[in-house]
DNA sequence: GCGCTTGATTGACATTTATCAATTAGTAGG
DNA sequence: CCTACTAATTGATAAATGTCAATCAAGCGC
């Protein structure tokens, strides 16, 4: 594997503090893939045979029953999935499928779990990793049981305002995914669109306009115990 | 602390391997009290103190916004919450309240994840754990966004006559509480236990009689990677 | 440009779920 | 036993959300 991946990975927090001896391990039993768009990478019900690491591209995670779909969660550059599945050696409980082109590497479950075992600081990093996705998992519960699909998608458009520093961006998903994602269906989200107009938003395509972000706020009533992803 | 509530808590899984000099550390700061009904233990937004284990009794966490509430989970004897917001040091997202008159281990925070950083079983152990709960709210939410609220109420029958083992049991919390943990009304929840007859789902007061299993199965479609809490 | 495909939107309608109000049932306390 | 309280149920209605079909718009290969 190229040395540059390696210093990406390493540079992750999962992987930063771990020993030389037990990175430099885990990385020989590594290997990187190129794949295109819309490919499967895992699906639920599978063993847990390897921990993937996204490096460039995107990555849907999303669950099926009875016919039904939904898009559970994106993963970007640089970070990790599905960890949880991996640790414990249970089935996936979610399918994986690029969503653009993406590099992606994949690490040996088995050595990911003796090196666990092995490496304190690994260990450290592993339990705050996973409480931090737990909570990022319960605070998308709250948003679901508490909110409205109004409600959810407003408090969205105030996530990205945050995210991208602006009033002013583009969706970074497609419509139809966004809707899945909130838990509604694509022609609810036209709607819900819609609906947010009287509070200041504006939609062209997939660029969103906040043009009263005081009156969307007052409307979304947005709180760092469902919104804020980054505690 | 009593000798036997020691040993109790030692027998829990996330307890069990670590070092015993640690294990004493642990519970030479604990403390332990005994609640009534309905009190408040943990707010969210609260900072996380404790580490909470329930000996007896249980334990309500729920989420409030925007005057609304949601319960979240039950726990019950023996085991632990919240793990996640002590691991990690940020704000409780749930709440907690006794349901009924319960004996609570306090162990404070900071021991815990002092003993986290010199005790690598205790580490390991605590990556088990936080995996698990990961699932767990994971298979929460696939039931939330894939279901409807009659099949989750037929699918949470048919997880409770697993747990029982028997086709004839009692529900093991208020209706109105279990309206709120499967995302709907209590009105709702009254209707859709009349909507599970056809499916030969017997309600009188608490007490549930499944007389056609297979019905009830053909129409919930349970599936492991939602309702199978053990994996 | 043209047809083709796919996603987004819109309208009409159905279903699901919530809300409100009234009633019933069960339970604890006097 | 009665009263008071709370939970549960029921009916009527409203709101939220989903479904289906049609249309529109954008992107793409030729």
């Amino acid at each position: 594997m190229p040395e540059s991946y390696k210093e990406d990975i390493r540079a992750l927090k999962l992987f930063a503090e771990m020993e030389e001896a037990n990175f430099d391990a885990l990385m020989r039993g590594a290997y990187v893939q190129n794949f295109p768009p819309r490919i499967d990478l895992i699906r639920e019900e599978d063993r847990p045979d390897f921990l993937h690491v996204v490096l460039t591209g995107s990555v849907d995670l999303f669950s099926s029953w009875n016919g039904r779909e939904s898009s559970m969660a994106t993963v970007r550059p640089i970070s990790t999935f599905i960890l949880a599945a991996t640790i414990n050696d249970l089935p996936y409980l979610m399918s994986a499928r690029t969503l653009e082109r993406s590099r992606i590497v994949l690490l040996p479950s088995t050595d990911v779990r003796q090196i666990i075992s092995k490496d304190p600081a690994f260990a450290r990093a592993i339990v705050t990793e996973l409480a931090q996705c737990y909570r990022s998992v319960v605070k998308n519960t709250k948003d679901l049981k508490l909110r409205t699909s109004l409600e959810r998608l407003a408090n969205y458009i105030l996530r990205q305002q945050a995210r991208t520093g602006s009033t002013e961006f583009d969706l970074t998903m497609e419509k139809r995914r966004l809707a899945s994602f909130l838990g509604m269906t694509p022609e609810n989200l036209s709607r819900a669109f819609k609906g947010l107009e009287p509070y200041g938003v504006k939609v062209s395509s997939n660029h969103i306009t906040i043009t009263n972000p005081d009156d969307l706020a007052r409307f979304a009533k947005p709180n760092p115990l469902i919104d804020d992803y980054t505690t």
